[in-house]
DNA sequence: CCTCATTAGGTACGGCGTACGTAGAAGCGA
DNA sequence: TCGCTTCTACGTACGCCGTACCTAATGAGG
């Protein structure tokens, strides 16, 4: 919605794409006037990508797919998005746009705020799965994401870092989060799969080449009474390192 | 090579493989002994393939294309790989048995030698820059990852934590390491997507909807004399993260 | 030596992203 | 108002992809 202000209808290159093509489809108007009114927007063939993804997976999203699900024709598609990349932009950016931050305003307690953030965060990748994977191979700054990143500055105004600190901080936190996600998605897959990696892992600490890791996987650690104990434990770590002041850590 | 204690070729069942058939390569054996030898081997199909990515990208890497690069009928690649996951494995395997420990052997130092380990990681990403974003997908514990782990396992074991806490520590500096690298194959990417992105970013900037986003860009922050400072300035942290003691952060 | 698991590789199928072309609808200048 | 221009919708088609299935040839074990 960052519509407040249209830039500058009246400069004299007044293009909606000044140069040949924007490579951002944020660049790209969705609208410019002319012509038949689309019959979808941005918003809803990201919501129905993001439907069949959560169902299916990241694999099943295909151009066919999404104009199937829209009840459009393959082709269509393309008036909106010039590439599948860009619907992948639209997708992730659709979830960043699912955080609600009337509960997270800044409180003044940055750690505080980081960790319900983070929680925020964590229930979101849930949802959907396939965000992790996607996310780190594109850094896609949609509108949503400018929201989140206002919000992350706001948070962590009183942690006394300048800017550029406070930037690495996000990137380290999103990468905390978006990796224990993961952790969290494969650890849940087959029961198959957990079998086979726990008899590879006991092979090899027999075989005795391994002496730490067999010893890593003898002991048994702490028991986590809480299902997000691991989360925490290792989030109040991530907070810590981010908000270090810069000189030294 | 776990090779040492082959399981029990005598149980009743002594098929290879014990149940139908495992879904992690590393329980295949690579040769049963029977039939004309092979003409390839797993690890000549990984660099076969990393050569490809290394050039073209992910994406060009195809089962065609490394038959072909093998000299080798496009279906003969099944023989030694049932599936394309199963070849990104060898890939990202192959990539791990890249490091060369004899120059990191543990002093007693662990901040040290960690430092050391992420520098050598990094260099390996920035010669495989598809890494990243394909390490998040797959856990991959291929016996050079268990090499890894068990050297950084050694490497921590001054640090005082219990295993648990020192495989988390392994997670959290992996995945800081494997962002950054992403980060800069994303900033290093075309003049034109970075200067499509700087003009949204200003625009953003502009709308005044995103104060905190306007201030964090407008001032400079402390220029870099090294490449490589602010990695090693969110290394630091991370390091010091990863090693906190367990209790409280 | 025979047997048969194993390797090599061709053919074919369904699905993918998307270049290209056509037909029709709607805003804008005259 | 007309007609020009630009947009949308979408079918067809091309070249790739992963891989199921099949046939031969090969060579180690009994």
């Amino acid at each position: 919605m960052p519509s407040s202000k249209p830039p500058n209808s009246s400069s004299p290159t007044a293009a909606p794409t000044p140069g040949e093509s924007p490579e951002l489809i944020w660049l790209r108007p969705e609208r410019t006037g002319r012509g038949p009114r689309p019959a979808h927007s941005r918003t809803s063939i990201a919501a129905a990508a993001i439907v069949i993804a959560d169902a299916e997976g990241l694999d099943a999203v295909s151009m066919r797919r999404v104009a199937a699900a829209l009840g459009a024709g393959t082709m269509s598609l393309y008036n909106y998005v010039p590439k599948k990349e860009h619907l992948l932009d639209l997708m992730l950016d659709a979830v960043a746009g699912e955080y609600d931050y009337s509960g997270l305003a800044p409180t003044g307690d940055c750690r505080a705020d980081l960790r319900r953030l983070a929680h925020e965060q964590l229930a979101a990748l849930r949802r959907h799965p396939w965000v992790p994977a996607l996310v780190i191979a594109r850094p896609g700054l949609g509108p949503n994401a400018l929201r989140y990143t206002e919000h992350f500055l706001a948070v962590t105004e009183p942690s006394g870092l300048d800017g550029t600190a406070r930037m690495e901080a996000l990137a380290l936190l999103n990468g905390f989060v978006c990796q224990y996600a993961q952790y969290e998605r494969t650890a849940a897959a087959g029961p198959k799969w957990q079998a086979d990696l726990a008899g590879y892992l006991g092979r090899a600490a027999a075989s005795g080449e391994f002496p730490h890791l067999a010893a890593a996987f003898a002991s048994p650690g702490p028991p986590a009474n809480n299902p997000d104990a691991v989360f925490d434990r290792s989030l109040d770590r991530v907070i810590t390192a981010a908000l270090a002041p810069v000189g030294r850590v």
